[in-house]
DNA sequence: CATGAATGAGAATTCATTCAT
DNA sequence: GATGAATGAATTCTCATTCAT
């Protein structure tokens, strides 16, 4: 029965296991990773693990929430307040571009876990879905927010489709380690996006 | 001690324990499922699993190598052969994308089981690569084929760029299931292909 | 992982297992003890037998040792104090050959068992040794504290030879059932030690 | 259903398969050698095997008795015709302790894992009681041939307890490696028994 | 509330023995 | 007779979860 941290000792503690948590799905997979030793790594007793979560995948779906919540808040959060809307639609795609990169630095490990178990386990699928979703409501939103220069008809699958392109690229470039130099990646993937979305400037 | 079948009643038992784990690994994941289920799905003593596969790390494997060599020898192997590079560029992108859908059709839930380990085990991310490589390679050489009409400079990026951005709406088409409607998004996603590998068309 | 015990509770526990193996590797060998079986006999999950076991043959050399302690302090330990040493050199002999037959009373079978075991598992023979060891450096310590009626130069190699002696007739008189009436080997086997070690007395 | 050789090739297999045992056994252990081994050893098949032993047991009854007959053949059984009944009561008793000593020099590591098993197994305890028992006999018929020079009454009990003590220091020797120089620990032991066993010499 | 020892179902793996070819 | 692949019971060990203290 997970307990609502009221007190603040509470609070903390559950935070520790999280973090304990992130740590270690990160380093070792879930699978591989056990009670005690997340117990250990949070300095908390067993017992106390199961009294912030039900189990083992309630603290795989509470870590990757947080994680999940960094990146939304942190990244995708702010696409639409801080988009360079005046600048041009190249400076507007890399901007996008820009913001998944950052995401993606943050902690590819567990985004690895993450990835491997969204397949298996709903929660895991809705949280990821979250996370994308998030992402792609930024980008509808800035296309929304210059519809007059935009080429494509229907903005929802636009965006899906750019967002779809912009995070495999992300995989492609930060999970596995290609040998292509990755800024020439990132420029062609603007340049394939902006040409998509975009009406050509008059004066190109 | 995995004996390596020589004769023809040990090579089918050989393939049937592989079928047995191709459909369990699909249906209820690598971690949960047992040898002596796979044992049983395949019609073969537990014993006889261990004469022909190390563990189940190894049946794994076997069995990732066998649905990638389905997918490449069947559908990318043949990519370049096949493509109607007298057709318009929208037809020859169609057609890249009807092959990579067609792969993706065989069988979705196991590749999404393969996806779900490469992270953690360098024998399966070797396959993945291996399978993603054979659908660049066979790009590539089709945008060579073409070079006339293409755009793009640097093919080799433009391919992964273009394969990423397949592979991805594939995933998302098959593994999750959007609500939009799959013609409409592999229509766009051929859209924005065309529109970034080829030159614009006199008429259009 | 083996726990310390360092509680009553957990030292009683393991108390318990060493009794239950004690008693099923005496009855039964080694290896034909599995560890559910001596689980149940301790009235104990198999889990907790690994708490405080690493496996079984930690249970083993544990067991062995609680053996080799019983025999050691318990009778060979006190060998040298309550030597009665202003006995006749007869005297002195049969209470070493008492002694013996003492700690072998004790717990036949599994001294059986470890013996079979002392060959291939280097802790065992280490431990059978450091029990000989004790019953020599007794029998040592006895002969130097009565050097003037003893006959032989090196009280080291005779105590050896003895103390094999009296070993080897203990085991083939308690593990083998040689028909010979007991009484009269151990009398002839005084005599041996005697005629050997002793100085003749000059009465005789 | 063990077969009986009749035919030549037939014994010649078994052979193989007996000194393979033989091998195995005093090298890893009874329990640690598999069938597969032994009969990759012997150059047959497992199929075979079962052809000549009822299983793994039969063989290590048969490994030992030939093992064992070639002890007594080879060793005790000529130990009477060839003692030197002539000389003085050291080199009788050095006789027989240098009999024993070339018994032990032959297969040490076998006979370490038979001794190892005799405790548990009721065949393999006959056989190392019918080996004792002939060296045992031996010695009876030698002290019976020179009556008159002994001391000791019951030539059964004597021997018993004189063949006792040489085995034991031979096992101490050969199977512990004690520090002390072996030729030391031989002429006291034989000291031991000459003294123990016959009438001292006038002239002495 | 906290603790961490206890639980025991479940998983992987081995190997003596059989038997179809 | 010979072969060696097949068998599956038996064994060891793990680890998520519970619960008495």
């Amino acid at each position: 029965m997970a307990r609502d941290p009221i007190q603040r000792r509470s609070k903390e503690k559950k935070r520790k296991i999280i973090v304990a948590g992130m740590k270690l799905f990160s380093e070792k997979g879930f699978h591989k990773t056990g009670i005690v030793e997340i117990a250990e790594e949070a300095g908390v007793s067993v017992g106390s693990f199961y009294g912030y979560f039900l189990d083992k995948k309630d603290l795989l779906i509470q870590v990757s929430q947080a994680y999940g919540s960094n990146i939304i808040r942190g990244i995708y959060g702010r696409i639409t307040e801080e988009a360079p809307l005046s600048g041009s639609s190249h400076e507007i795609v890399k901007y996008i571009v820009d913001s998944a990169r950052q995401a993606h630095t943050l902690s590819t490990e567990l985004h690895r876990e993450m990835l491997a178990l969204k397949n298996r386990e709903p929660e895991m699928a809705k949280l990821d879905k979250s996370i994308t979703c998030s992402f792609q409501t930024g980008v509808e939103s800035i296309l929304e927010n210059c519809r007059d220069r935009i080429k494509i008809q229907d903005i929802r699958i636009a965006s899906k489709l750019v967002t779809g392109a912009i995070e495999e690229t992300m995989h492609s470039c930060f999970l596995e380690h290609s040998e292509e130099p990755k800024d020439r990646i990132f420029e062609e993937l603007i340049e394939m996006c902006t040409g998509y979305l975009f009406k050509p400037t008059e004066l190109n």
